[in-house]
DNA sequence: CGGAATCCCCATGGATACTG
DNA sequence: CAGTATCCATGGGGATTCCG
């Protein structure tokens, strides 16, 4: 049928961590910093930051320019790839806009009931 | 700024488990029965299986209906709720179609340099 | 057939401290 | 500032067995 290979399975795994989603939208609107990275963020640490972003900058979501000075001064980037998430994550948001509602409603019943 | 409040922390927690996604997909023309779902879903186990419908189930996604007879019959269904993740499951797709190219060459370039 | 019960692994990611 | 290095807690999910 389509087990394994589906690939929507890939979602889940590309932008389906913790963090990844979000760290795309903080970088929507042009290149941030580390530092700047960490405070939207506010319960990330630094170390799954770092991760993240590498995996990211692996995978061609983002680039990692390094401006020489002291104390140092990293940017990353969103590139075109990983710009094209942010249609996938525009249309989470725009379902939960619209779904969000009747979800809490169903956990409310079904907590309620049994 | 968005931080912890932001819908898009919410996909990840709605569809991004591992199997969610791919239930929706072997429901989508149709209630199936708890055996019918095991096999597409192949590597799944009942006992996941079984805790993802009932996740699904409290989320009001899909309905169960039981059929007395024995040996027992069950079948699942995809609610109004539980269908209109296939625009997002399609959303996914479709990026998948166009930039898995361009993702696994990301890929293939890191791993050939460092 | 459609589960429930039990046991267990291990990857994700959090806390903390240190560094060029 | 932008990370590493260590250690460790949590829970999602797999394997197996048993049941009405």
């Amino acid at each position: 049928m389509f087990a394994p290979e589906c690939p929507s399975r890939l979602m889940p795994l590309q932008i389906g961590d913790k963090w990844t989603a979000m760290i795309v939208i903080c970088l929507e609107h042009g290149p941030r910093r580390f530092g700047e990275l960490l405070v939207p963020l506010r319960s990330i640490t630094k170390k799954v930051l770092a991760e993240t972003l590498r995996a990211m900058e692996r995978d061609g979501m983002v680039t990692r320019t390094e401006y020489p000075a002291n104390p140092p001064h990293v940017e990353y980037e969103l590139t075109a790839l990983g710009r094209s998430l942010l249609t996938l994550i525009d249309a989470s948001r725009e379902w939960c806009r619209e779904h969000l509602p009747e979800l809490a409603e169903a956990r409310a019943r079904s907590s309620a009931n049994g």
